[in-house]
RNA sequence: GCCUUCUUAGCUCAGUUGGUUAGAGCAGUAGACUGUUAAUCUAUUGGUCCUAGGUUCGAGUCCUAGAGAAGGCGCCA
């Protein structure tokens, strides 16, 4: 061992190489065995499906085989060959194997067979070696991969905005404090003896660093990590999670529109055109959940026909104020089926109205903008009519709102007076207000939620099964 | 933070109206079997019924409190 390359399970199982003897490296799904011959499953994460091997026990040493169990790493030297059996074309007949490491039996906790996704999130450091877990973290990265290439490909720079902060104003929710200060001490509260001589929280959004970037780069985004200390327990919220925020000089509110639609149709195109055997994968497993659920539960369309749908439809786009009165039009508003009533202009909408609008009444993903201004941030351009702002949120079916963004509000006075209606400190945010100041231009941007992105394309229904190691209230594991 | 539900073997789950020694499938273990694919067949090990109180002649089952989890809601991406 050592001179031979290694190849991948998927060089193998998607096209058989034809060298003579090669090595494989990889984990122990399953082994059956009967007096002659032993097969074992092995997977090494670089596709869904697994190898075959093919152990003739009259020229191996049984010892070896009875060592190795589900879980074990191994290395196999054997040859390709056509496979005799129905679920594989290729197999590896195995000369030589070297077991890597022994996974005890007794104690490994995966077994060939179904395991419950909270099982599995109580062994998150062992759950990317499940079929589902391969599947979700190969498509997870695949998205990663387009939205770099997405945005390479329309002269967009990535731009890394920092993590710690010092600007509270946001109002994107609640801050992680970050400090160095001996908090068993009970130090009270003065930051001029902290490590940055203020107080320092870690990130809840990297927009308005963004921002300063577009406004001399023209197009650029942020992709990174965005913590929110909200006491959320849902199945579409994390403490810690990824979130891309382009931010674009030169466009406005429909420019935005068009370049959120554009992006999301071409994610989705991406893992469909790449991620097929995870995605089939990950279908068949939905479709065998639903089958246990009660009918009104289950999926309309399957998981592919969801994504092609997202790549073959316009998004519905409405102002807000079409939006309300469809609402409060609607069958369950009238017939006081909504927990919350659509009555009253300016009211924000609950994610059962935003469902109604996605799921029953347009059946497609829905743009709504121009929000009324009290309920959206002080940096959102107010439009002439005084009573709205150019905000826009995607709506997805399932995962609710994906894209979040706005045109931002670039004249320094109506930025400036919205700040002091809305009691934002101008003092800290000097500098924000400093490029309307010198060279303002109009602007935009928007944030997409990794996560619930990966949620949507994979059909995840819970936001802490698409991370590798989630973080949410009273969870920080792993 | 609020509401609802759940917690029984390593995993997935049964467990009747409160009644003798708490069950099944899978996994594990032992064996059988000429190429299996969540292999099959035979046998078999394995339990603090989440924790602490309480009611009762008797509690896995009823009550109270706590812990953890899931789903829904709010906050949002």
């Amino acid at each position: 061992m050592g001179i031979e390359k290694r190849y991948k399970v998927i060089d193998i199982v998607e096209a058989s190489k034809k060298s003579n003897d090669i090595l494989i490296s990889g984990w122990v799904r399953n082994k059956r065995q009967s007096k002659n011959v032993a097969f074992l499953s092995v997977n090494d994460g670089s596709t869904i499906k697994n190898l075959q091997v093919v152990i003739d026990l009259s020229k191996v040493e049984i010892d070896l085989i009875e060592k190795i169990n589900t879980g074990t790493s191994l290395s196999i030297i054997g040859k390709i060959v056509k496979s005799q059996g129905r679920d594989q074309s290729f197999e590896l007949i195995a000369h030589k194997i070297y077991i890597l490491g022994v996974a005890d039996p007794e104690s490994y906790p995966l077994q060939p067979k179904k395991h419950s996704f909270e099982f599995l999130r109580d062994i998150s450091h062992l759950r990317s070696r499940t079929n589902t877990f391969g599947a979700i973290f190969r498509i997870r990265h695949a998205i990663i991969y387009a939205i770099h290439n997405f945005f390479n490909s329309k002269g967009f720079l990535n731009i890394h905005t920092p993590i710690l902060t010092s600007s509270d104003a946001e109002g994107a929710g609640e801050m992680f404090k970050v400090t160095t200060l001996d908090i068993e001490k009970k130090i009270k509260n003065n930051y001029k003896d902290d490590f940055f001589g203020k107080e320092v929280n870690l990130t809840v959004s990297g927009q308005l660093n963004a921002e300063l970037a577009a406004l001399g780069l023209s197009e650029v985004y942020t992709f990174g990590p965005t913590f929110r200390a909200e006491n959320s327990n849902t199945s579409r919220h994390l403490a810690e999670f990824w979130m891309i925020e382009p931010e674009m000089a030169f466009y406005d509110i429909k420019d935005n529109m068009d370049l959120a639609e554009e992006m999301l149709k071409y994610l989705v195109k991406y893992t469909l055109d790449n991620c097929k055997d995870d995605l089939s994968f990950l279908e068949k497993a939905e479709g065998d959940r639903d089958k246990q659920k009660p009918m009104l539960e289950r999926q309309s369309l399957n998981l592919t026909e969801r994504l092609k749908f997202v790549c073959n439809n316009t998004f519905e786009r409405l102002k807000y104020s079409e939006a309300f009165e469809i609402l409060k039009n609607s069958k369950p508003n009238k017939k006081n089926k909504f927990d919350f009533p659509v009555n009253e202009w300016g009211i924000d909408f609950q994610s059962e109205h935003e469902r109604y609008l996605v799921e029953k009444h347009f059946k497609k993903p829905v743009i709504i903008v121009d929000y009324p201004k009290k309920i959206k941030a002080f940096y959102m351009r107010q439009n002439d009519d005084n009573k709205t702002v150019a905000a826009m949120d995607v709506l997805f079916p399932i995962v609710g709102e994906i894209i979040g963004g706005s045109q931002r509000e670039e004249r320094y006075d109506k930025l400036l007076s919205r700040m002091k209606e809305m009691n934002i400190s101008e003092k800290q945010l000097w500098w924000y207000l400093e490029t309307r100041k010198f060279g303002t231009v109009i602007h935009s941007g928007f944030g997409l939620g990794l996560e619930r992105l990966v949620q949507f394309v994979t059909g995840m229904t819970n936001i802490r099964d698409v991370i590798p190691f989630p973080r949410s209230p009273g969870n920080c594991k792993f």
